[in-house]
DNA sequence: GGTCTAGGTGGGATATTGTGGGAGATATCG
DNA sequence: CGATATCTCCCACAATATCCCACCTAGACC
């Protein structure tokens, strides 16, 4: 299971580094494509199909599952990891998600997101939960 | 169960001693994330990956259940205790309950909560004096 | 009261990770 | 077709994390 944050550079080659950590999970092929909320997605090979399959069982009739396959597949990028553990970004996914140097990557459950650390710290600010909130949350899920 | 607390040092390593009682219900894998009020939670493998899978299950489309997701899994890291019971607390996680050295560590049924001395000082002194009041939820909810 | 054991704390040595850069291979363009 | 830019693979280094062992204190037991 893909958890916790990790800040790392994204070099003048593009190339950044993927968490130790998490390496064995993802494998050594991966796909990066445009995420949600300026994020990139970074899926397993595995994973990846899965999403493939199911983006390509919704219907070609409907406007906007149509926007959302092209979003999600035009973008789509794949990519080894080198021996050290190492990604590359290509430069459209750079711009989409507004990296410069430092980005945050974000584990989540089956796949990881990349962000620039500015949106990240701007996102996680303004989603500044209120410990009630949170509470709340935490006892519909059955923690609390 | 897990009950009681115990007043460990977090130390230059950013270690941490699992009092050796609760290891047997611990485990040797645990996953430590930002909990309420200035607190750290600690799960064992077991119950965390029960909270994952409900978090899991929300929907994505919701914008709100989407940050809370990121916000419960970004803090939360797994880590192995070492050999004699110790586990590791990320700079996050120790910068979040404003951790310096002394800790106290809270039995809470299933999981385990992480204070930094000051904060539990504070917050318990706060609810001795209102012992009163809580008698009176207690009673509400049928327990005395 | 002394000895023994278990649990908590500290520190050193080694392995791993993240990062940068070079050289050869490949592609691009005039 | 040659020159130049880009990409890919490889190696090197510094910082840090991980593993292991040793100490120390407090409580238990004789």
């Amino acid at each position: 299971m893909l958890i916790g944050h990790f800040i790392h550079q994204l070099d003048d080659k593009k190339r950044i580094s993927i968490p130790s950590k998490w390496r064995s999970l993802l494998g050594k092929k991966v796909v990066v494509t445009s995420g949600l909320d300026k994020s990139l997605f970074v899926f397993s090979l595995k994973e990846w199909q899965k999403i493939a399959e199911k983006l390509s069982s919704l219907s070609f009739t409907n406007k906007d599952t149509r926007s959302f396959t092209r979003f999600m597949l035009s973008n789509a990028f794949d990519t080894d990891l080198d021996s050290v553990g190492r990604i590359l970004i290509t430069d459209q996914l750079k711009k989409f998600a507004d990296i410069n140097k430092k980005a945050v990557l974000v584990g989540m459950h089956s796949r990881v997101e990349i962000w620039s650390e500015e949106e990240w710290e701007k996102y996680s600010n303004a989603n500044n939960k209120s410990a009630d909130s949170v509470a709340g949350k935490l006892s519909e899920i059955g923690v609390l």
